[in-house]
DNA sequence: CTTTGTGCAAACACTTTGCAAGTCC
DNA sequence: GGACTTGCAAAGTGTTTGCACAAAG
């Protein structure tokens, strides 16, 4: 599991926010969802572990969650939102097209870019989390390159 | 005007599809939308040509549009989908959050980048259209250093 | 004249909201 | 007990589809 369930519990308290069952399931399912996960995918994986859990709530509890900073939420390829438990630090990714793996990029590889983009024309990036499709090493084939 | 007409028009019926007046209405549309204009912002601007266009004429144009490869659609910072008109070659973009400027990068610069995830991962980038959201330098302020 | 495209209306899928009942502190 | 949450149902959005009529070639 990736989340320390106690301090990202703690965060809600602090806010005044209460701590029911449905929201640790919830919080639970966009962890084992291990990223990238839609709303349609969480509202499944919530009903798995308790079929009385409402759509509604899980919309509601998971907007509540990226208000305060708990959970990412980024769009894939097709446009679709997808979420994910905050980490640490801001990291960046590459998608296989064709497995789907996801590829941590190292921070310092995209802040050149970004710095780059800065230098040439004056633009401050404002992006997290920079998601990249490709096809990769292991779905390569001689064609792609 | 950046799109030829006729050249485009001539796509359409090489490929045994119909020159209608609600296509070429809608192809002036996305062209004078100057790129990344959403759907519903298109059913607008078609609908200020001729008011009679329905709604799903022009999603279904678009859509049309796109599997020609007339029109490409990307995915704008909330994750909407919008389109534009093919160009020449591939391009990328900088979109300013707050003015909304659309800056061109150089491919050179994102092919560099591109270079480097390829070396470091044997990726295989697979993005005609790369857009970067942040501040650009014109209302840049110091504190988004 | 034949085939494709359009408008209309209904159906869908996804998300949000009002409210009464239930739960947490 | 009092405030916050939830489930339910209904209402919004945005997009797609079936069909009869209109238009293009």
């Amino acid at each position: 599991m990736s989340h320390d369930k106690l301090n990202y519990l703690d965060v809600l308290r602090e806010q005044g926010y209460r701590l029911t069952r449905q929201r640790q399931v919830i919080l639970d399912a966009i962890c084992q969802a291990g990223g990238h996960a839609t709303m349609g995918e969480l509202v499944h994986r919530t009903r798995l572990v308790e079929q009385g859990i409402d759509r509604s709530t899980v919309y509601r509890t998971i907007n509540l969650f990226v208000k305060l900073g708990l959970v990412n939420a980024a769009d894939d390829e097709n446009g679709e939102r997808t979420y994910e438990i905050v980490q640490e630090e801001h990291h960046h990714h590459l998608i296989c097209k064709r497995c789907g793996a996801e590829i941590k990029i190292e921070n310092q590889l995209v802040d050149e870019f970004y710095r780059d983009l800065k230098a040439a024309y004056e633009y401050q990036v404002q992006m997290d989390h920079l998601i990249v499709f490709g096809v990769c090493a292991h779905c390569k084939t001689p064609s792609d390159n």
